[in-house]
DNA sequence: TAGTGGTCTAGACCACGGC
DNA sequence: CCGTGGTCTAGACCACTAT
């Protein structure tokens, strides 16, 4: 018999992911299990609160009790690239008809760079430049939302000033094109972490749900030298959104392959 | 005063967080902080637990008390493209040198596929289908570690028998190549899910520290129609590594860009 | 109003690891 | 050994929500 809370909560993990416990059935009280397992009523709670944090229920109030959450059965799939029309480059063609979050603004300052960020403009962390700051998503579905963090290099700034004007971003690739007479090298790197309390509070997110972080950055040559111009930081729920590549062949996968000559295999 | 564990937790974390306490530096223990805000012992102990459970600070046993973690400085950041030597195609140069786990082998099972994977193929979940699943890493470096599942589509099994063989993957995607006549395309998608404790196990991962989560797909054209032929599920810690990808230009996108005419504005 | 989980106090004992 | 966090019992009171 079953008389741990981590033995408790394996119980009612199996119960849910065999299926028996279905999305939006009712979990037993806590009384009710502290009844069965013979076990305080707070063993029993932290039975539930691990469940809870691991994002498998939760709870909805009053006489409603603890439920199986309803997961998504799919992530909405974004696929990355850049792409443009009249107003200029955007990425990401699904997501074009997403506004502002209600209520809030794009913020433009004047702040100290955090160290992840830093590396990738390659200055010292701290050192104060122009970020812009937005929460947007779809008005139709509340949980569909994003923050989108712009860092622009203070080289940028100074060689095109007009960047750090309070203008939305789309024009800025545009004004950086024509000043370095030359196209913008895009990459995204992506990974994930837990959200902070005030990420996690931005974005709806219930508790166990972690963020898809996709960090894009826009490079020039400036003297035979890679300049990052601005770094692009976007978070969203990893159980809402997963992001899509085309993977690019490289080197010897280059299409046709040439067949590996005996001689490889022997050497 | 702060009194509740909330409200302490929310203390401590901007103390690490402001720099105050670095990696590696002991916490207030239990009853210090009990006394501090008299509060009870479990109170605090409430507020260490939801700080560890964020990843910020680890338990390192005995009288070492509470620790802030050490977290890494920088992810390993792995360029996602295919590539290949004489032995086939590969993705990830910078893992070549990985291995098998020392005491785990690659298991190749037919087994019912779940849902998730089903989608990716298009075939009922609960279809047997032949999986490949394996741990390897980094010899050097213990928690350089990733899993990965292979899942088969029946109709590329029943087209080129070869593949199902217990043979590494290496191969599989020539032999497909050869069949089809075609290049495979592939694609990733990223997303990112907090571990099940079996994979946390797995890859070592600390509490707070999320899976991120990369699935590739090999499609070919059969009667002009997409086959998915095969899903690669890898899962690593998201707090060790992080996966880039160029982004493509897409449509009008394309350099050299065509500037919108002056209709496009009044229109 | 009744039943649910949330949180706090209080006290006991255990497991672990450095001293 | 002894101080650390881990976990359990026990009991109290609170906040929220459906009835």
């Amino acid at each position: 018999m079953a008389r741990t809370a981590e033995e408790i909560a394996a119980v009612l993990r199996d119960r849910i992911q065999s299926g028996e416990l279905q999305p939006g059935d009712r979990l037993p009280t806590m009384d009710a299990l502290a009844d069965e397992y013979e076990v305080n009523r707070q063993t029993a709670r932290t039975a539930l609160n691990l469940l809870k944090n691991e994002g498998l229920v939760e709870y909805k109030g009053g006489r409603a009790g603890t439920v199986v959450r309803e997961r998504p059965a799919a992530r909405m799939v974004r696929s990355r690239g850049m792409e443009r029309d009249n107003l200029g480059y955007y990425s990401g063609a699904n997501v074009q008809h997403w506004r502002l979050i209600e209520g809030t603004q794009t913020e433009v300052t004047t702040e100290p760079i955090p160290a992840d960020i830093a590396g990738y403009l390659g200055i010292e962390p701290g050192t104060p430049v122009v970020a812009r700051k937005r929460a947007n998503g779809d008005p139709e579905v509340p949980a569909h939302r994003q923050l989108t963090d712009s860092w622009l290099h203070p080289e940028a700034v100074a060689a095109v000033p007009v960047i750090a004007g309070s203008s939305g971003l789309g024009g800025i690739y545009d004004r950086i094109e024509e000043h370095f007479e030359q196209p913008i090298l895009w990459e995204e790197e992506i990974t994930a972490i837990n959200p902070s309390p005030d990420e996690a509070a931005a974005l709806l997110l219930p508790p166990g749900v972690p963020l898809l972080r996709v960090i894009r950055t826009s490079t020039v040559k400036v003297d035979g030298r890679p300049l990052v111009v601005e770094v692009n930081d976007i978070r969203m729920s990893a159980e809402l959104f997963s992001v899509r590549y085309p993977m690019t062949r490289k080197g010897a996968a280059r299409w046709p392959v040439q067949p590996a000559s005996a001689d490889f295999y022997t050497s």
